[in-house]
DNA sequence: AGGTTTATAATAATGATTATCACTATAAAG
DNA sequence: CTTTATAGTGATAATCATTATTATAAACCT
């Protein structure tokens, strides 16, 4: 179930990601509505396999495609964290800043949020090594490696 | 140039992780000795071309196998940041702790340190979470994406 | 030395992701 | 309202890092 404000929350966000896409000359065509829609609606990032569960009817060529237009854009993000198929999520200006919780044996990542003091302190820490090492730094990944509640039981 | 001290530090890292391996029935071969030397004395993790120009003459495929017992044993880490190849150091307990700087242009990778005080509170933090979802921490990562000092000029 | 286990290295297979391409949908211009 | 250029689609084929396979060689153990 779906309350006014959270529509609204959806609508403004399709259309500032429509803007951005605009931006790079792309369209904001069904299927890629239908993507940041599954992604948005996830408390977590999405593998392909992921996607295709919830949106069937998308050809996995499509998703790819499309995932990576809405990354060229800046809307969508792929994280990598293992052997296995890559995850997907809303980038940055389109989600709350967060980090993830990654289970080593199932593979499953979950999203978590930490201190605003923390992320404060870290991110003065990291601008200066990286000023250190003539870095220019964009963004951090702080992931948390372990086991997840479902494997230990 | 290797110093006294500094060839007994790496005699010592040999018989640990010699030890490490005989504790999987593992043996402790011309071959993996190699590529914990390349890895040890590298400030940086390193790809299979990387390693590949180090020691031209070990063939990727044993590379590849050798890299996948150490992982076993606790030996050596694998890091998957991006598209291409994966990366791969020494493991915790043979390697100082440490973090990434991850270029995302080059996909070059570089080795950081951050403050103590700052490693404990994140640690402190991230345990606190971790119990909030249920999850066993084992380790943790904080990866910095930007721009190389190489890209940038 | 003989027998057993483990390691090697060349080769083939795997599988997630990308590229291709003919075709369709969209949008702007005349 | 057609024309025309551009972007998107989806089936299929190609890519390429990594794994599995397998026959051979080496190491270990009585």
């Amino acid at each position: 179930m779906t309350t006014i404000s959270e529509d609204k929350k959806i609508s403004e966000l399709h259309k500032r990601i429509c803007e951005c896409l605009a931006a790079g000359d792309y369209r904001y065509t069904i299927s890629r509505k239908r993507l940041v829609e599954a992604l948005a609606s996830s408390d977590r990032p999405l593998t392909l396999p992921d996607i295709v569960t919830v949106a069937p009817d998308l050809p996995t060529s499509s998703i790819y495609r499309n995932l990576e237009v809405l990354e060229r854009a800046g809307v969508t993000r792929r994280i990598v964290s293992g052997g296995h198929h890559a995850h997907f999520e809303l980038a940055e200006p389109f989600n709350v800043h967060h980090h993830h919780l990654v289970c080593t044996l199932c593979g499953h990542i979950t999203d978590m949020q930490l201190d605003d003091t923390i992320e404060e302190s870290l991110v003065a820490a990291l601008t200066q090594v990286a000023k250190y090492h003539g870095f220019e730094p964009q963004e951090h990944n702080i992931d948390l490696l372990g086991h997840c509640g479902q494997c230990n039981s």
